[in-house]
DNA sequence: ATTCTACCCTGCAAGC
DNA sequence: TGCTTGCAGGGTAGAA
């Protein structure tokens, strides 16, 4: 589901809520996610405090200090949350993980598809292999025209999946690869290499634009999601291309095209992008 | 080295 | 109404 607004959103959601809290407790009523949760992780945490919370591309790193200090690494997959609930109140079907504060508050995780993580990383977490090849994120100065340029070098990929790839810029996903190249006027097809510096500038800007203005909306919820303060993402009504298949485009009213790419759906104006 | 593809899993919506 | 099919916000491993 999340994208890089919405873990955000989550991170705000959540952390006044759980930081400079003690875990009392950790309930795990499904340990296989992508990769399955380590069975000692309720001895790791029990007793030591959550210090802070740092959202890294799609990642939340939750920075725990006591007997064995560390990062929890969370990632919420196509179809996980994070939200806080009252100690002792019913799971819901995919409410798979538990932690168990002193104050009473419980953070919950909870997924569907199963398809996100939760990590122990230990006191090294930079080292980890899931975070070392990970790009600069997108709203820093590092993420700009030029690097895109310069990366794109002779790469034949279309450049809508190279700007998904999280080695290339971190936490940009369907929704907002779709989004910005739509508001850059590229097509989605185009190769990598063939994209000029001054159409990369633009293209980096409105990236930028989109994924701040959807973080200040809360993110987008398509079907379920919600934010850790359990309100929806308002960016929906934003969206000008990503899901109106079919509809008039905003520019120029030739209906949008869908396209597949890397398995995913791609809409676009013919008329506008190229 | 890059660039596809198949797959992990459940739920939902559309089509028959 | 109920079954089947395809699709979904992500990312990896392994094949081409």
């Amino acid at each position: 589901m999340p994208e890089l607004p919405e873990v955000e959103t989550t991170k705000s959601g959540i952390a006044p809520h759980v930081v400079s809290d003690r875990v009392t407790e950790i309930i795990i009523r499904q340990s296989q996610l992508r990769w399955p949760i380590t069975d000692n992780l309720a001895t790791i945490l029990t007793g030591q405090t959550l210090t802070h919370i740092e959202r890294w591309a799609k990642y939340l790193l939750l920075h725990f200090q006591g007997a064995d200090s560390g990062v929890l690494m969370i990632h919420l997959g196509m179809s996980g949350s994070l939200c806080i609930a009252e100690s002792g109140s019913e799971p819901g079907k995919h409410s798979h993980v538990d932690i168990c504060f002193a104050k009473g508050t419980v953070l919950r995780y909870t997924d569907p598809r199963r398809f996100g993580c939760i990590l122990w990383l230990g006191a090294q977490p930079h080292e980890h292999k899931l975070l070392k090849a990970l790009g600069p994120e997108p709203l820093s100065d590092a993420f700009s025209g030029a690097y895109l340029k310069q990366l794109a070098g002779n790469k034949s990929q279309a450049v809508k999946q190279f700007i998904m790839d999280q080695k290339v810029v971190t936490g940009v996903g369907n929704i907002y690869a779709t989004e910005a190249l739509f508001a850059a006027g590229i097509h989605p097809k185009r190769m990598a290499k063939s994209i000029s510096l001054t159409r990369y500038d633009s293209l980096t800007q409105h990236i930028k634009t989109i994924l701040s203005n959807a973080i200040a909306q809360g993110g987008t919820t398509l079907k379920d999601f919600v934010g850790g303060d359990g309100k929806p993402g308002y960016f929906k009504q934003e969206l000008l291309a990503y899901g109106r298949k079919g509809d008039p485009c905003v520019q120029c009213q030739t209906p949008l095209q869908e396209i597949k790419l890397g398995n995913r759906a791609t809409v676009f104006c013919q008329k506008c992008q190229s």
